[in-house]
DNA sequence: TTTTTTTCTTAACCTACATTAAGCGATCAC
DNA sequence: GTGATCGCTTAATGTAGGTTAAGAAAAAAA
């Protein structure tokens, strides 16, 4: 699973393959675990062999911000956090059963020098992440909550059955009753 | 400048340094010229030695909205567009007359190629990117436009008096004239 | 200098979304 | 099985910020 998704952009030979293999640790996780909390210090990347997962803030407000949902095959982290190694402000829970690779920061780094094609692929990661969350930062200042949820739509169209609709609101950027009435005008069309 | 920028991250040896300069060229641009419009595909990375740069869309109502400044040391481009080679939808303007380095994506690939440490570097710099753009939108989530105003004016001390303040206005995501408003409280106090 | 264009301000009015609060169904702990 | 907790809905009311419009100030062009 892993490997086949790093060799989506780089080949990898079998000596590569079991020198990544050595360096990576595969737990599970019932819902509602917590696999980082703000204030800690971010010691792992995680890919998600399986399950579902979130990561958010909480403001001072007590309301809380979902940054990014990570179904199968995606990498998560609180990448502040990871590169400056001092305390996050992301959560990062799991929202269903979950199945994860975890990659601490110094084996990743040892990989990238092992293996500078690794350093590429997370390279052109970093980039697809990136230019991902600046369509989504110039989606937010531009498009309505109703449009937004339509990007939701497709950019996640697994999650609408499988999580609190709470936690939509919440990456779109709205309240859970402005959601609840936002949807329920969206069915009566 | 652009070496020095380059060895915050990593270090070059002298028959490096010779190679990037090779594959670099540097040109000069007056206020007001476009260096990207939308719909076209963006062939460089952009670094500025001086001057000032904004990148921007403008949505259907014709609105703008600012993704970035670059000042003096900051790199700029459509990554989408340069990555994907498809039609992007940023502008990439001159504010503030400006001297580029203009580094095209075959070079830069050619780079990474000869000098995996530039790989690194360019990691670096778009995992602190990413992390910028994340703060960036979780403020635009949970932070009022005044708020963001004083987030802007510390990431960007210098730029309040260089700049037309539709355009900071444009950046925090609010109209010029609520920004006029804004501004006059704030000075009230 | 004068004209033209762009930017900034102010003010009246408008709307998308927030807040508060209450009730209701589902799920969970005991 | 039952009380507690959590998520969803609806509705009344509130507000941050948008829209429209018009004039003043500043900057650019001529």
């Amino acid at each position: 699973m892993l490997l086949k998704n790093i060799e989506r952009h780089v080949t990898l030979n079998p000596k590569e393959c079991l020198l990544i293999l050595s360096k990576i640790e595969t737990r599970h996780y019932n819902a509602k675990s917590i696999l980082l909390e703000k204030g800690q210090i971010c010691k792992h990347s995680y890919f998600v062999n399986s399950g579902i997962l979130r990561s958010y803030t909480i403001n001072d407000n007590m309301t809380d911000h979902t940054l990014t949902f990570a179904c199968q095959g995606w990498w998560i982290g609180d990448m502040y956090s990871l590169i400056s190694q001092k305390p996050g402000n992301l959560f990062i829970e799991v929202l269903e059963k979950a199945e994860i690779v975890m990659l601490s920061k110094e084996n990743q780094e040892f990989i990238y020098n092992e293996i500078p094609k690794l350093e590429r692929f997370f390279r052109i990661l970093t980039e697809n992440s990136l230019v991902a969350n600046q369509e989504r930062l110039m989606d937010n200042l531009s498009l309505s909550a109703e449009e937004r949820f339509e990007k939701f739509r497709t950019k996640y169209p697994t999650l609408l059955q499988k999580i609190p609709q709470k936690q939509i609101a919440s990456y779109i950027g709205v309240t859970p009753e402005f959601f609840s009435k936002m949807k329920s005008k969206l069915f009566r069309k």
